[in-house]
DNA sequence: TTGAAAGCGCTAACAC
DNA sequence: GTGTTAGCGCTTTCAA
């Protein structure tokens, strides 16, 4: 490890001028000669800058803590993570990522984070909810992803989930579909109600009628497969928008058995929430992605600029390799799907 | 942030002698009642360290880096992550979580992970394979998970791939299966080595021939679900041991298509990757869970008693709350997956 | 325009 | 046994 120490010897000047060029603030106070000297000399040696030692001083340590619940556990974090990284380190800043299982445990968590001298949170859940966020965080600068602050106070970013249930179904019914399905999530959360609306909406503006008995609404288990088989028998749909990939499963299932071929005698749309699903099923199904990787970069930009109280407007994406290799079949059709930016609205 | 300072002021001593104290370092050097006075005063003002501080007098950071190619991003990797996370924070240590995309990156984020003083690495690959470790890595306290040392010289933690095999097979052979077939990888790992020499093995205990005819490594992909349904129809198997639950699904896409019902018709045991998928299949499917969570756990102890060189002997696996909730149908059937640590050879 | 000096919270020699 | 002192790498007055 070189430090400005080194630097300083090498150089022949002291180590606050080497601090005042490697920080960017000798404009006017650092002749410019000696501060290039500075410049090539650090980058000739390699300098790379302790943000510990500095951190004792400023209190700033460029660390940001991602906190989750199951969600690190979640195929669906995964990308988010990665995202959050990936802005993270392209603004030289290093993301600690800490699980947590109940509020205990959090609390505890949230503790040792800040004892490392965070200088702000990420704070994800698995899925589009109402979320009130522990008030060990109030104060420090925070940003929720995919999720909703219950009081509209602290910033967001999540998925347009209105939109994905119109778009889904305006696909279905832009491919001919007659009786589209809504398959459902039957818990209470912004990405239900939101994506159920949307598919209702979508219905109308195409001058149907939303009918009840297309929508079922279930969890992730066996009584699911049921109930999207007797909706299959009872309803006879011809097009299914599914809540997510967990759920197009029973669809695929159902249809399998009834010698039905997906893409052909039945039209499928869902929600991509686990890749490992779609990825299989993907030759035949459309799915939407969610931008978790872009939620996760956009949390964690926000964050920051919250902290360096500045904006980040010049930030851009940046190409990445497919975090999962893709499918090597057909590809799949993807629909796109847009992100919501809240602003703490106080 | 309480200090040692304000401590040694409200204890009436100086800040080394507190140092030495919460350090546990007082034995013979502090009178004991001024000791237990200092630890009751810290106590009292809720005192906890900081280990940044400290780092910068020790070099040590009790940071440890967590270093995975695509792994972050795939379910399998969600469960690692935590188990190591669980055994850092039970020890007093903070795990930062990097994911790299190709060498280039590769070498940035450790070079990135070592500013901030990590004290050691642990290095995680999606599925056990010979690995040859950065040599970015060489010098630092450094264990391998779910991956095998190329030279034998580091040490890892990893499941015992022959075993899975082998104990999937003798279930299905119990179960009474008469034309056991194995669906595996074409890649080569040790994963898969390890699982079809198990397969192989326990049909030969068990007085079988082993037919080649009944062996299908495939990717997963399009072309996978063919030969699976070739399988089918020229071996006509009852039995089905899987590399992976993404595989399992090709089996059952194929038992529907036939009218087969899986756990009556055929049965099948798969190791259980992705957890998404055998919680759907699960109420027909008997899975091996690969010990993710374990396996990090004991990654990151063993790194932590190569860092403090210690044993840890005494440590305990904690009481995990699942990390996704349990299917709430039947609880599929299960089988045990044991783990091997290795030594490092030298 | 530059450097000396102090100090962030903590540890570790070394005096006393 | 306990306090003094120096110093980890860096930032930040303040004096020159």
């Amino acid at each position: 490890m070189v430090t400005m120490k080194e630097i300083a010897n090498k150089a022949g000047v002291s180590v606050s001028t080497v601090s005042l060029v490697l920080n960017n603030r000798d404009e006017g106070r650092v002749k410019s000669e000696i501060a290039s000297n500075v410049r090539t000399i650090a980058k000739q040696l390699g300098y790379r800058a302790n943000p510990l030692a500095s951190s004792l001083r400023t209190g700033r340590t460029r660390i940001l803590g991602f906190i989750s619940e199951e969600v690190a556990t979640t195929l669906y974090a995964g990308g988010i993570i990665l995202g959050a990284q990936s802005a993270a380190s392209q603004l030289g800043y290093m993301l600690i990522t800490v699980s947590t299982d109940g509020k205990a445990s959090e609390n505890e968590e949230i503790a040792a984070l800040k004892r490392y001298g965070t200088d702000g949170f990420l704070y994800a859940k698995m899925s589009n909810r109402v979320t009130k966020a522990p008030k060990s965080l109030r104060g420090t600068p925070l940003v929720l992803v995919d999720a909703t602050d219950e009081e509209g106070l602290i910033p967001s970013v999540e998925p347009d989930e209105f939109r994905i249930g119109y778009d889904a179904t305006r696909r279905l019914i832009d491919a001919g579909c007659e009786r589209i399905a809504y398959v459902g999530c039957s818990e209470l959360m912004i990405a239900q109600e939101g994506r159920q609306a949307g598919y209702r909406k979508a219905l109308e503006d195409a001058g149907r009628t939303f009918d009840e008995r297309l929508v079922v609404n279930v969890l992730n288990n066996g009584p699911a497969l049921e109930a999207v088989r007797d909706l299959f028998d009872a309803e006879h749909p011809d097009g299914f928008f599914c809540f997510n990939d967990a759920r197009a499963w029973y669809v695929y299932e159902c249809a399998a058995r009834r010698g039905l071929t997906v893409g052909r005698d039945i039209s499928v749309v869902g929600v991509d929430n686990h890749r490992v699903f779609a990825e299989t099923l993907s030759p035949m199904l459309t799915t939407i992605e969610l931008p978790h990787f872009e939620m996760g970069y956009w949390a964690a930009a926000k964050l920051i600029s919250l902290i360096e109280d500045r904006s980040l407007h010049d930030l851009e994406l940046p190409e990445t390799t497919a975090a999962i290799p893709p499918f090597d079949a057909v590809e799949p059709a993807k629909i796109h799907c847009t992100l919501i930016e809240k602003e703490s609205v106080r």
